[in-house]
RNA sequence: GGGCCUGUAGCUCAGUUGGCAGAGCAGGGGACUUUUAAUCCCAAGGUCGUGAGUUCGAUUCUCACCGGGCCCA
């Protein structure tokens, strides 16, 4: 079918036709038309002329009559392709086109008998031959492997496909205006960095040849959004990429889209109160509203949302109340109860952790900020103002998916070198994803970090959300596949 | 890392209790000036993921490998 197409190629370039142009003066988009002469009855002539380009999707050939389906960005118009109008030359001459060809077109506005609002074709020129057919015009393409690995395809005739891609790029475009609003700056920190830390995460890691170091794809971009706070900058965000050499699943990808920002003079709780402004306002312009179904089942997100600690939905799935300050023993005979496997070098606070993680997370569907992390998990953030062993840190969940994580940063110095102290004691003992310890961080806290609220939101899975998907891989263009 | 499933025509999928490989769509030829997955007629299209094993014979059974999907850790 490629060789056949090639001969095309090679027909009219030897005719002196350039198959491959390099414009065209388009006058009106698909969406242009139909929104102009929406109102137009069945077999009516504007009289208006229009140059509309796009791809041939499909086409229904009757003898000396062509219907096309002409696919642009932004959306699909029919071609009304007559022997009479185009002339015999020029009929024969879009004999040749195929589906997938790109084409610029000039005629009259019209509709079919049946109501189809079409240009009745009286000139047409080839934009660009393509050598591949398309997909099954009825089934589109369904191999997830080769929608993934060839998502221009997937989006050519998939719709779906399209639809998320435009939900996802209106998600970011409302979480820039929701922070703009507020007078954060949108701010660039480094990827490439000499040690990898603001997340307990295994990093990739590469080599700079000039300097002769290893370096690493950060993990997170809280450390450098918080030197900015230290630098004066009292609000910030981030939105980009980050980078964890973990492994593949529903929802992970190795690079993944993070939202991280920081606000001065601020805790936990206005985090909260600012999550409950901007996630239902990013879900309405994801979807139109704050109520919606999520694979089968309805999501509520309309604020405000309820706010219980940890210890509290732990104990209520474990049915007894369960402290921080229970023996290990006890603690590593109640894991092994729910079947959750204790590991060595686990602390309460590492174990409880894991059991909210087994009992507790997946009942969690109405939206829910979860607070007060134990501390030994949360080496970041500030500890509890009323508990030593608490840190004032919440994670929001809703439809089962855990949304955000936020803390009243730790910006204590002195803390925070004995809590990374802790983290490098962690690792010496095998923990591959304790933190490092940043010297030049806690230099920075010794310059004054104010008393800052900071949050991360994780983007992927919001997108996720909000056009019920249930892997990471539909909602990121290009997910990471191993090679052919 | 473990379990289950999967890879057949360009695409979507059947199928072979082990014996010449099937359809629809796409593509080719023909008819058709109002289609909407157009319709009708004709012809063509295959290293059945790769490699080994069992067998008279393997696309089918077994094993390994290469991809992919789902679930679990």
């Amino acid at each position: 079918m490629t060789a056949r197409r090639l001969e095309k190629v090679e027909a009219m370039r030897a005719r002196g036709e350039e198959p491959y142009p390099t414009r065209f003066e388009r006058t009106a988009r698909s969406l242009d038309v139909h929104n102009e002469f929406a109102e137009l009855e069945a077999g009516q002539n504007t009289g208006k002329d229009v140059a509309v380009a796009g791809r041939v999707l499909n086409l229904r050939r009757l003898g000396k009559l062509i219907f096309v389906v002409l696919q642009d960005a932004w959306g699909t118009i029919q071609l009304f392709v007559e022997r009479n109008t185009l002339g015999d030359e020029g009929f024969e001459a879009f004999e040749a086109v195929d589906a997938g060809d790109w084409i610029g077109c000039r005629g009259e506005v019209m509709t079919t008998r049946r109501g189809e609002l079409s240009i009745r074709i009286s000139g047409f020129e080839l934009l660009s031959k393509a050598l591949r057919p398309l997909p099954e015009k009825w089934h589109g393409l369904q191999d997830k492997e080769r929608r993934y690995r060839q998502r221009y395809l997937d989006l050519i005739v998939n719709e779906d496909a399209r639809r998320v891609a435009t939900v996802r790029a209106g998600v970011l475009s409302e979480l820039r205006r929701q922070f703009e609003a507020r007078d954060f700056l949108e701010v660039e920190t480094p990827m490439l960095q000499s040690m990898a830390g603001g997340a307990l995460a295994r990093p990739f890691v590469t080599h700079h040849n000039a300097l002769d170091i290893d370096m690493y794809l950060r993990i997170a971009t809280e450390l450098h959004l918080k030197r900015l706070v230290v630098g004066g900058f009292e609000r910030v965000f981030e939105l980009s990429r980050v980078f964890r050499n973990e492994g593949i699943d529903a929802i992970h990808n190795p690079e993944f889209t993070t939202l991280e920002a920081y606000q001065a003079l601020a805790d936990y709780n206005d985090i909260m109160d600012l999550m409950e402004e901007i996630i239902p306002a990013v879900a309405a312009a994801a979807t139109g509203g704050t109520v919606f179904e999520y694979q089968g089942r309805v999501v509520d997100l309309t604020p405000p949302y309820r706010r219980v600690a940890l210890l509290d939905l732990v104990s209520e799935a474990a049915g007894e109340p369960v402290g921080l300050d229970w023996p290990p023993d006890r603690l590593h005979d109640l894991l092994g109860r729910h079947g959750v496997e204790s590991q060595p070098g686990w602390g309460p606070g590492k174990m409880i952790t894991e059991l909210f993680e087994a009992l507790v997370e997946s009942s969690l569907w109405d939206p829910i900020f979860v607070i007060d992390f134990p501390k030994e998990t949360s080496p970041l953030a500030r500890v509890h103002r009323r508990d030593p062993n608490l840190t004032e840190r919440f994670e929001l969940f809703a439809a089962n998916i855990e949304l955000a994580n936020a803390f009243t940063e730790l910006n204590d110095p002195v803390d925070q070198r004995r809590r990374f102290e802790q983290q490098a004691k962690a690792k010496a003992e095998g923990d591959e994803d304790a933190h490092p310890i940043d010297d030049d961080y806690v230099k920075a806290l010794e310059y004054g970090l104010p008393p800052t609220g900071g949050l991360g939101i994780g983007v992927d899975r919001l997108v996720m959300l909000l056009t019920d998907q249930a892997t990471i891989r539909e909602v990121v263009l290009f997910p990471t596949m191993r090679p052919e």
